[in-house]
DNA sequence: GAATGTCTGTGACTAAGTCACAATCGACGC
DNA sequence: GCGTCGATTGTGACTTAGTCACAGACATTC
């Protein structure tokens, strides 16, 4: 008797029947990773699909000049098939993924993936909307890139990152990271941030003091 | 008695069994489109899905400011699955497609689409491998932006679009686009690259005349 | 409380993007 | 042939972002 409970964190896979739940049920290992853990990197060719229960995975990109960005974050209830599928089918490419909170996740064998793709709509489903949201996500984030200034983008990113409180937890390298830019940068722009009052600046620690300002700032044209 | 022989035109779907022939032969459509035809945009819901027989289709990006950027070219042979596919699944992306040049293609129905996933695995692979080159190639192209030098791009720019004479046929504000960046930059990094002694500028048209040259320019660290 | 490693701040410089024009070229009509 | 018009290209002056080389500040450990 398998367990499919973890099946309900998500709730496209619900519909799945007693057959397909088996199926994947059947394959599947359930695994906890640490914060920290490389999930995969250049070279390594994963063997497994990945859904995530609880935590988060960052998939970043590092430049040669040491410069890092990152693409995108898989969360809980979340599938981290993309990535590993285009692993697979294509090598060349440098994105590394690596856990930013202790991870609970379901493993399922390429076997099984592929099963589960021919025999179930609603997995598909699940995999295809997997894909269109991280491909809009990229295509948002070269946007963002190519065309929008930085003081705007570092007022979203603050945003975001803000806990109810009004409080980032974070580092200017780690800012500078989500943004694809230098730590001078994210310094100078925080520094700017604060003269005009809108936020508070600690040592790995950002408050925000006037989140309708940001807002209004990260909303500009 | 359908039409299959465009199926040879897709080397990963000529191992479709003669039922699966004739699942997306019966409703595929053969279309015919002009050069600068809107094959989709922004609001549009596509409702079929294409395959290219001959002739590229460009997905681009077009900033606020009026600045484009090219995300990538579907070419001859190649599916444009993957664009269709997400603006189904998310509407929220301002992507759009143009044809470059004539296009002959096959319209492929939501609905035999999603048949043809449910019952090829050849077909399904010729998807996933859409998507992987597809999103390998957004990646690069995010990693470009964020971290290569200009001058380096334009050089990779002008020898990809070169052809066997050495002559690129574009305006500035083609390669503009091509590279997600100004007019104006082009210029000057044009003149730059004409002063080193690597092109030769004309009005819509420039001639490489060192290629070496411009490579190591291009593969610089 | 001294040492150490991490994090942050800053000046000086280079690269890229913006804005506002001017100059040039090619095609078309007369 | 000549003039006109739109498209294309060139350029200066300025702003924004990224790079390099540091110095200073803070927290933790011994």
């Amino acid at each position: 008797m398998q367990d499919t409970s973890w099946i309900e964190r998500f709730p496209a896979l619900s519909v799945l029947s007693p057959d397909e739940r088996n199926l994947l049920a059947t394959a599947a290992m359930r695994i906890r990773l640490p914060a920290g853990t490389t999930v995969f990197a250049p070279g390594m060719t994963p063997d497994n699909f990945l859904l995530l229960l609880e935590g988060t995975v960052r998939v970043q990109q590092v430049s040669p000049g040491g410069r890092e960005i990152v693409l995108y974050r898989v969360h809980g209830g979340e599938s981290c098939i993309m990535t590993t599928a285009c692993l697979l089918a294509s090598e060349s490419y440098a994105a590394e993924g690596v856990t930013e909170t202790a991870v609970d996740a379901i493993a399922i064998p390429k076997t099984a993936f592929d099963a589960a793709m021919a025999r179930s709509a609603a997995f598909r489903r699940v995999v295809f909307t997997d894909y269109a949201q991280r491909i809009a996500g990229l295509m948002h984030l070269i946007e963002d890139v190519a065309f929008e200034r930085m003081d705007k983008r570092l007022a979203q990113r603050l945003i975001n990152r803000a806990g109810g409180d009004g409080i980032v937890l974070a580092t200017q390298q780690e800012l500078a990271a989500d943004l694809g830019t230098a730590r001078e940068v994210v310094s100078r722009q925080l520094k700017e941030l604060e003269r005009r009052g809108l936020v508070s600046i600690g040592r790995g620690r950002i408050e925000l003091t006037d989140r309708s300002g940001l807002s209004s700032l990260a909303a500009a044209g």
